[in-house]
DNA sequence: GACCAGGCACATC
DNA sequence: GATGTGCATGGT
């Protein structure tokens, strides 16, 4: 069984029972991104807490967060976690926006992804999984988002071995997949739901719809 | 009360 | 270059 093979019978088996996951769970461009910042190592549902917050102040917009005081800012996203954290890594974005693009999400659009994805790296506060996320779901490029899940899954049913790093894991599925942003939307989604649901760090596979196909592993009692 | 959640930057060895 | 640690809240 090819690696393509082995990829495609995944996604079939994961999109057969979850569905269709319609991501990203935002609505603008703006509050894609502003979403992707906010679930760095948090829950979902704790960024929605967040997001209801800004929507609720009005500020969900460039110019409405930028003329916010960082302070109230912090305050806004607290349920996000990592306040000051983030609070920062916001406005590090911002800065970066209304500098180069004035703050025009539609003029950073016309960027090649190359360089976007560059540009983006460089801020403080978005490393490679941010930027992808950003990429893929705020402006609709072809990158396969790799995120903790993906390694734990990826790792469990064979599809690569340990140890590999995040531009090797994207590798897998970008180099033996076509390049559709509709599929990698789908893809990273359904992975997503796979460890919300089944595939938890010490986790009890048994019921995962995973489970049964050619190239699944042993359970690990620890992973 | 421990563990986990759609990371990332920085310090230290 | 690899490994460890801080950042913070809310659900299970």
């Amino acid at each position: 069984m090819t690696t393509t093979d082995k990829l495609t019978q995944l996604y079939d088996t994961l999109f057969a029972h979850f569905g269709p996951q319609h991501w990203w769970p935002g609505q603008t461009r703006f509050e894609i991104i502003i979403g992707a910042i906010l679930t760095q190592n948090t829950n979902w549902s704790n960024v929605e807490k967040a997001i209801t917050h800004l929507e609720a102040s009005n500020v969900l917009s460039p110019a409405g967060l930028r003329d916010m005081e960082p302070d109230r800012l912090a305050q806004l996203i607290r349920p996000a976690g990592y306040l000051r954290v983030k609070a920062k890594r916001i406005g590090h974005f911002l800065e970066w926006l209304f500098a180069g693009y004035g703050g025009d999400l539609d003029a950073v659009a016309q960027l090649h992804t190359h360089s976007l994805r560059e540009e983006l790296l460089s801020l403080n506060g978005i490393g490679p999984e941010t930027a992808d996320s950003i990429l893929l779901y705020a402006f609709d490029r072809p990158l396969f988002v790799v995120d903790t899940y993906t390694a734990r899954v990826a790792t469990r049913h064979g599809l690569i071995e340990p140890p590999f790093d995040y531009h090797q894991l994207q590798d897998l599925f970008q180099s033996n997949l076509p390049q559709d942003v509709g599929l990698f939307n789908e893809y990273h989604a359904l992975i997503v739901a796979t460890g919300k649901d089944f595939c938890k760090p010490t986790a009890k596979c048994e019921a995962c719809p995973l489970n049964g196909l050619p190239h699944t592993l042993d359970v690990p009692s620890e992973c």
